[in-house]
DNA sequence: GTCCCTGCAAACAATTTGCACTGAA
DNA sequence: TTCAGTGCAAATTGTTTGCAGGGAC
């Protein structure tokens, strides 16, 4: 599901149309790669490719490929949704490192919280799909800047 | 920091006043001690005991508030920002199981991520303040409606 | 030809802000 | 007395929706 065709099949398969808006819509968001991106972010880069696509439209778009499993959607209390690009086939989900000065997000590939899930799908009876780790803290260049500091 | 006379010293200390309208909502606060409420639900509170409170002062209020890392932010994407008291003296932080099926969100205490919390302070060279995990999936009532059958 | 999709503008909802007044210090 | 805090209403902002026209199938 990382390539155009693959999505825009998928997209008639659940029954939805394929039209221009959309098929530049898919394509920019293939741009984004690793990026958390913004529906603005996502409308703006649309807009260059084709100036007369409408906000809604991306809203409408960015939902049907949440629904389809192809987007997920992430908070970093940034003011705005923001999503990402998944990878279905691999279960390696990554985690967040989020600086609280200067709001960098780093991404963080690893997953030994294995044994974690299988405690609590044991002692809380929960059948996990999906989990998310957010860390808070300095960044080493904001860390730096105060010399250790403590920041309040 | 988990009674109303440590509150109030702190916001003196701060430099911000203490009024009526702040002890109610420090009063109700205090009464929610493991919820996770809703800026509306802390102003329903609040309302009971003195009608005459505007919402804007509860939000300036729970800005305050946050800014003094009594409460912190949560997101269980249900449409509004949510918080909970913080417990700053224990670092036992604690972990959310959100359900997809019916959004009820169950906490978990546990605190066995310091193994990966030392590994990403030395690898990534980011001092970390807090950290929050959350597990998405299915309590065990609704997975038990569809007898096992996976959702879509 | 049928509906789904679109763009636009208006509607919404959570949160913020401007302002004149009030009251804690 | 002073200036931060207040209530109200209006403004903002991210997102959703109603609707008439247009295009994918």
């Amino acid at each position: 599901m990382n390539n155009k065709k693959q999505i825009v099949d998928a997209l008639r398969k659940r029954g939805n149309k394929v039209t221009p808006q959309r098929l530049v819509t898919i394509e920019v968001l293939l741009t984004f790669r690793q990026q958390h991106f913004s529906v603005e972010e996502l409308f703006l880069g649309v807009k260059q490719r084709n100036p007369d696509v409408g906000m809604s439209t991306i809203y409408r778009t960015v939902q049907i490929l949440e629904e389809m499993g192809l987007i997920t959607k992430r908070n970093f209390d940034d003011g705005f949704a923001r999503y990402e690009l998944c990878e279905l086939d691999e279960k390696h989900w990554h985690h967040h490192l989020i600086c609280l000065k200067c709001g960098k997000v780093i991404e963080m590939q690893d997953d030994f919280l294995e044994a974690l899930e299988k405690e609590i799908e044991e002692k809380k009876d929960f059948m996990i799909i999906n989990h998310e780790l957010k860390v808070y803290g300095y960044c080493s260049d904001c860390y730096a800047i105060t010399k250790g500091v403590k920041f309040d």
